[in-house]
DNA sequence: CATGAATGAGAGTTCATTCAT
DNA sequence: TATGAATGAACTCTCATTCAT
């Protein structure tokens, strides 16, 4: 970023022409998502784009940025009632927050996904993985007792990632017969059984 | 494909041009892959290029079909030898076979999965999980007495998606910590617990 | 017309698109006349070009859009005076004006005419023509007594081409040995013994 | 051309072309009728094409010869008969024949005349201007004691173009409300006063 | 600071022409 | 002699980026 947003003016720049960049990517794709098409959905300039951000690829960063930060915000506001609650509930809570989420903003989120291939997405799943990885740190160290996970790297990559990924293939299909909730309930009682399956018959790696 | 390539040369063609297709995704992504640096690579001019592709998109459909299809065709050499075998053996033989897959090549493959978000990739994993889908099918069939799956559809998407997207997830990314085989071992554990506590307490939804 | 010149200097560069494109065309011939080759005649890049024309198509139109008015005005300037002459001084008096006007503009005009086979240019004469059959008919209201024609349309389909396709005619040969003045004095003779004709043995049709 | 047909086969060849590239043109348009549709169209290949012509613009060079001279015969045909007739019985049955000619082959001139703008159409007038220059004098000289024709050339200059140029402009309107027999008397009348009027006040040029 | 007209490199695509077979 | 696969220059058009106002 060109310039570190002093004022509230400048914040509401920056703030605007990274949901403009959203919503073009929504409507166009990533690839017809010019910047002239984005300033004037932001309403401002293309000169001012380039006052906030030094190129296009910017901006997509921004938009990741924000988007990995919105939802590991709302991961943080849950945290707390879910650190109690066992594997199946905190899941089918946390996927539940996730789809609630991503249905707010006119549906902005939901047209992102959609997109998703078109984004250089991994960015925030790196991100999410990370912070996922901390929360489950945080719940392992709760529930201590219940289980012993002989290689806590591997599983945790294997968890958050089918949980994720497995949730990013259901919302990058524009059309499907299955609902939300059956996504949730049988990922919710995938890892609950394999949390539950650690502690009986260890890892073998 | 414009001309049906009736001889081996032409045949040859299509194959370079493809290759050379997912050597320049592979090198340079998939925005600077341009048609005349793909022909370039495959050693021939942009106009034979043209003459046995309508266009630069039906050049990536080409790609990704061969890839849908060599991963699909890895799957039903292995099929017999694995439908007798319990889940958990039959998800470590599959993984185990795309992870050699995808080395040989000269890495294309894995260089090509490192640039997943860029391909309109979701072609690909369509066409995987129909096939997986066929080949569940065909396993529950022969453990017939084995399951009792209350909302198999859920059941299979997850159970495939979140094997497919976690390789994905693990491929795409450069320099992991984690060895394939724990992948693998992670991967087939999960699925063979959650397979079992479906007989136990069935889903709900 | 992708932005509508709102200042002057748009309204310059439209206009320096569309000349330059009767020059590149008038140089080169329409085939050769590419859209960077205008846009260096014009003095500007191609891609100003672009955001005032939607298409190469679109300056052509502009272009034969201009010579139909300017042509158009001209025929509108004289009218008052020619309206109450004589059949023969009304031509001749429009076809000396039309002389004179293609030899203006450094003989752009002459130039497209001789290119004018190539031209999709049609479209200026069918402008030309309801314009020509406007001033036939303000003309004939004005010597309603003098002319009784049986089938109007025809009529005036004939002398209005006549007059039109043997100017056009005239003007693309490079090097004719008629002088100018010669064609107006036959063109306006045989209108003229036409229009005197029609009264003393009307068309049959 | 390459090679002078020395063998009927090669004749065949070479009108095969000719006339494909005609079909080619009305089907598409100068623009779009390339040598590969051409050579479709003639049931040959592209390098035959080549050993008969030098190029594109030879073969239309050949189909518009071919055009003037089918039209120069056509009048030729007709000529004996009509060189007695007086001057509206002659242009009325030339300009009959014409447009029956227009009409065979499946319409294939007719759709040439409405892409004419696209053609480099002036050769054919070029030729049959010369033609009919060598008709109107033929029929001049039978009727020595009826013409007294200042201006022989601007005169006859305007009498042909004016027939040939307001045909082609007829020809060239895909759908006009005027019947062709409309169009042949008023051809014939306006010619026929003018003829007559040459008599009674000498042009004065 | 904001603007948006201007830029021009580079994209995808076409097609007249050639030449090894 | 006939073929048609291969060529590549040239085309139209796009869009990230700049800079005079």
């Amino acid at each position: 970023m060109r310039k570190s947003p002093k004022q509230q003016r400048s914040q509401k720049m920056v703030d605007a022409l990274i949901e403009a960049t959203g919503r073009a990517i929504a409507e166009h794709g990533l690839a017809h998502a010019s910047t002239n098409h984005i300033a004037v959905l932001a309403g401002v300039s293309v000169g001012s784009l380039y006052q906030y951000f030094d190129s296009k690829g910017a901006l997509l960063e921004a938009l990741l940025d924000r988007l990995s930060r919105d939802l590991a915000g709302l991961i943080d506001q849950r945290i707390d009632s879910l650190l109690d609650a066992d594997v199946r509930s905190t899941v089918h809570g946390l996927l539940s927050a996730v789809f609630a989420f991503m249905q707010k903003d006119e549906g902005l989120y939901l047209e992102l996904a959609r997109n998703w291939h078109q984004l250089h997405s991994m960015r925030v799943v790196d991100v999410l993985e990370r912070h996922m990885f901390e929360v489950c740190r945080l719940y392992l160290l709760r529930h201590l007792n219940q289980f012993r996970i002989a290689n806590p790297h591997a599983v945790l990559f294997v968890i958050i990632n089918s949980t994720l990924m497995t949730l990013i293939r259901y919302l990058s299909q524009p059309n499907s017969h299955l609902r939300k909730d059956e996504i949730i309930d049988c990922l919710s009682d995938m890892l609950a059984a394999y949390m539950q399956s650690l502690n009986e018959a260890p890892v073998k790696a």
